[in-house]
DNA sequence: TATGACATGTAATCTGTTACATGATTAG
DNA sequence: CTAATCATGTAACAGATTACATGTCATA
């Protein structure tokens, strides 16, 4: 629906906020705890947040009078919800894992509060058939080159693959887990 | 030794420039085969290749008289052929493996040609040593903030953890096919 | 009053993406 | 002759990195 292209950074940020937050406190996030592999630097995440607020995905209001200097809380709009979801629960493409599975997880890792277990599921479901499909052709591709390949990227190869499988092998574990959180609470899936 | 910073996509270049190629065999490379990480765009890989050779890295010359269009084949220079094997030897670090195993393999599957397999074993121990001490790492976070998180949350961070495991276990592998690869040919570790 | 944590931003630079442009050679 | 493939590039733009600049507040 939206044209504007967000990148990678755009929607970790939109995940983010959906507990309001400064970009002080944003920036934290990347830098402590997991999420590393995103840029803790204002020079990437001021310019970052002031696109999606032109964009109309966010919106900044100036915290007032609490006593330390002027902080601008950032809240996810309907637009920027919206935006967030569609992002979410599209379907995982053979693209998603040629291009590493930090986006696919960071899309899980939010699917829960912005969209609902129902569609942590389906997600679910989703990559567990690109995976399968990646897989089976990884293995192929491997049949069909290994001949030619000296032993280090040989083993670089086979890695790869077994780092899909473990990835595929989790899909079954999160599945499970949620399997055992339905039943726990009756909900229909 | 050398001050020039060089992406990713230089050290990729540079490892398959132990084969001289033209700009349009590497752009095959990246567009088929595994390493589609890499763009396969003319707007990528003909600048880079023009960095390298301006930082003497790479040594171009046009291949005349072929019967096809002109095209330029580029080698490796002495300085090249250096800084690729600094790059490949170079301890793994922390940051390494927070930024994806994608370098880091990159590394491993140029290094038997480059430097030989005795610094393949080399990367390969000191890949698992910092390893060891990131799933201990990453363990020790869950512990600390899994009461805190959504479960699709914490799923997405299990799945980090048991990714990291299983590139771990491959390290274990790779040592054993090592081994057995020396036996057989009796050289000295 | 000086230091450090909080908090926000800008500017220069580099790299990659997208799209376009060019031209040679081969197959139909 | 025309289209496809080989082969190389450029230009405009978007986004990230790095480094710098600014200013507040608490505390030692």
């Amino acid at each position: 629906m939206s044209s504007t292209k967000i990148p990678s950074l755009g929607y970790a940020l939109l995940g983010l906020l959906q507990k309001p937050s400064s970009g002080y406190d944003l920036r934290k996030v990347f830098s402590s705890t997991s999420m590393k592999t995103y840029s803790d630097s204002p020079g990437a995440i001021y310019p970052a947040l002031g696109r999606l607020e032109k964009a109309g995905m966010i919106r900044g209001a100036i915290e007032e009078g609490s006593g330390l200097r002027r902080r601008q809380i950032f809240r996810l709009t309907p637009k920027g919800l919206s935006e967030l979801k569609h992002w979410i629960t599209r379907p995982v493409t053979r693209d998603d894992l040629v291009w590493g599975q930090q986006e696919i997880m960071l899309r899980f890792a939010f699917c829960e509060t912005a969209v609902g277990p129902a569609a942590a599921v389906e997600l679910l479901q989703s990559l567990e058939t690109a995976l399968q499909a990646y897989v089976a052709a990884l293995h192929e591709e491997l049949q069909q080159m290994k001949a030619a390949m000296p032993a280090s990227a040989r083993l670089a190869f086979e890695c790869g693959i077994r780092g899909n499988q473990c990835f595929l092998e989790w899909t079954h574990y999160a599945l499970a887990t949620y399997e055992k959180e339905g039943r726990k609470k009756g909900g229909t899936l």
